[in-house]
DNA sequence: ATAATAGTGTCTCTCAGACAGTATGTG
DNA sequence: CACATACTGTCTGAGAGACACTATTAT
């Protein structure tokens, strides 16, 4: 950090978090319709920015709630990365820290005072290219690149973490734990491969001792275990 | 993004830099000694204010630059997370955004305006424990948390990517690949399995034809080759 | 009965780890 | 020669992918 010779820039810090879910079996993001400009009008992350004294995660958090009138905890709500191209937002040097959370079914979000609406969209319908623009719905700011980024780290912390557990309820079948890996990867899994791996992970899942009714054959209810990293990890095929 | 209804409150926007490098077969980190407050006569990470209209990356390049001498190409420069505890920095609310940075050799860093002297530290020295605090070196702000979580990542990368290639010259053997691994990871590999690896890798290493006296039989020489991620991944030993 | 999903058994191939042995330089 | 490091060959066990088969519900 420099030494005090010149007084320092100033930017405005904003926390915008890419909150994810599965909703009918598809990979959701929560994004709210902007009622102020700039890109009034346009969806967005739901965030804002962070106050004087204010942790960063605090203000993600706060945020979220404010115009989504969802609370997630503070623990599954992890920090992405920051983003403050020059230029980002039109009104001054802005820079913002993603966060992304991932949750399992929530109540419907109700839009807050900066939003004119707040919803769930599939992740597939942005249709987020490599650049990082969407080629469906129009997104503001740079939010298209970081749902992209966001995304991404989903899919890789599938793989060598119990986050997939984040994304279904207390008490959940192997099957649907697999119908999360298939939404967020995005292809189908081998059923009995799958169940094998979770069932030979060490901590991964404990069984509960319950059933649950399916379209089949009922299945065994399982919760998470105290593992939160999966050796050997449950790599995405190629 | 928060509506236009208050003005936001203004925060100085740091980015400080965790260049690695491997020094006498340790990995090692360069610090700077501070010359002015806060802080003044602790080792800290090279880094500074952001400028009104630069990047954040370019921002980190320049101010490892001027505190080091230090010019890192840009592709070997990569966002670490951004850290902004209030209280953080005792002169006023900041965020600094941390970037990691790996090199080969480099020349002797020089010390620049801010800095009283800039050198490299043995990562195993600072010995920072799993709270982030140095035992050995006290190190400024929350830079010993900033490098720790630098170094968990270049530890991470080794095993997903062909990060290992940053940190040798442009020809190298696979001793010398194998020595990068040992000193990131601080632990001895089993040398022929490496290798095979290694070569078993497409794209990972390609061989030059030459070869490098050692202190044994001469060894093949490598360049890196034009793989980026690894297929399959090296993982660390349990 | 069929359809649908849960769950088991097993074969094969790849690959990591371990170890033995060979190759080629220096002092 | 001994020594050091590079490099090769091969065995074994773990695990992924593929497939066949059985189990238990609803309709």
């Amino acid at each position: 950090m420099s030494g005090a010779r010149h007084e320092p820039d100033t930017f405005g810090v904003t926390a915008d978090t890419v909150l994810l879910t599965i909703r009918n079996g598809r990979l959701s993001v929560l994004l709210i319709e902007r009622r102020y400009e700039p890109h009034r009008g346009s969806w967005a992350l739901p965030g804002g920015f962070i106050e004087r004294d204010e942790d960063l995660d605090a203000g993600a958090r706060r945020e979220l709630a404010e115009e989504t009138g969802i609370d997630v905890e503070p623990n599954h709500l992890e920090q992405l990365r920051s983003y403050g191209a020059p230029g980002r937002d039109p009104r001054r040097r802005t820079v913002t820290i993603a966060y992304v959370a991932f949750v399992a079914r929530t109540p419907d979000p109700t839009a807050g005072d900066d939003a004119r609406a707040a919803r769930f969209f599939a992740v597939d319908d942005l249709a987020i290219d490599d650049l990082g623009q969407s080629e469906g719905t129009p997104l503001a700011f740079d939010h298209a690149r970081i749902i992209a980024d966001g995304v991404e780290r989903a899919r890789a912390k599938l793989e060598y973490t119990t986050l997939a557990t984040a994304f279904v309820e207390d008490q959940f079948t192997i099957g649907e734990l697999r119908r999360v890996y298939e939404a967020v990867w995005g292809m189908p899994l081998h059923e009995a491969n799958f169940r094998r791996k979770v069932l030979g992970t060490p901590g991964f899942v404990e069984p509960t001792g319950e059933t649950a009714p399916t379209d089949g054959r009922p299945a065994q209810l399982y919760r998470k275990g105290e593992a939160t990293s999966l050796h050997p990890p449950i790599l995405r095929p190629t």
